[in-house]
DNA sequence: TTAATTAACTCTATATTGCAGAGTTTATAG
DNA sequence: CTATAAACTCTGCAATATAGAGTTAATTAA
């Protein structure tokens, strides 16, 4: 059965890496207000894709407060890919902008 | 920023909602066999998704050994839609049956 | 030039969730 | 009527997620 990478497969890390992917480089607090999030939430997520290497992170300091820039790396994007292609093949989301339920074929409700 | 109903996204309750989508009602074992689960785990999920409302469970016993058939509610479906939607929205994946990189507009990538 | 303030992180303890295997029940076979 | 096996269900351990307290570093203003 298809499988879905539970590193990207998580609410906040497919919101983290859908937003870098689509917004590239994001400081932590661009990352915090867009997402709504704890910082030590944050953090720990972050962490775990630098430590997959999905993410990279590059410091500033001397010409302002530090700053962290977290972006996409080429593996991140590659993992990205690979997870949205293996939803499209899960869901059978093909062609469906406005509906979908006829996109199950075969299903049979629950009649309550 | 876009929501996602963490009830279904997690990687094994996707499957088996998609699964139940798919291919209509199903019995524990049925279940258990397509998604290479413990059968503990598929229980903990199920109850989860019962008590959403989102699969209900028809028992059956008497002429055989005792089945559990699970299927997939109306609510269960305008879930699943909703969450499909939200998919889409977040992550742009319009028309890429086979890349997809093009649809990240803005994205920088890391040079490592 | 140095103490106060504030922004940007990071660490840690707690809560929530996920998982596997042991246990229970129900049916068929000998 | 005892043994075997399939179909679940329960319980405790492990991993993950979260929030907020703590730390560091830079600007501001006396």
């Amino acid at each position: 059965m298809e499988e879905l990478d539970p590193l990207l497969h998580q609410p906040l890390r497919t919101q983290l890496v859908a937003f870098l992917a689509g917004a590239g480089e994001q400081t932590f607090s661009d990352l915090k207000r867009q997402l709504a999030v704890s910082d030590g939430n944050l953090d720990a997520h972050l962490k775990k894709l630098l430590a997959a290497d999905y993410v990279a992170v590059r410091k500033e300091s001397g010409n302002g407060r530090p700053q962290s820039f977290f972006i996409l790396t080429p593996q991140g994007l590659a993992a990205l890919n690979d997870y949205v292609r293996a939803l499209q093949r899960l869901l059978p989301l093909a062609g469906s902008g406005d509906g979908l339920p006829e996109g199950f074929p075969g299903r049979t409700l629950a009649t309550d």
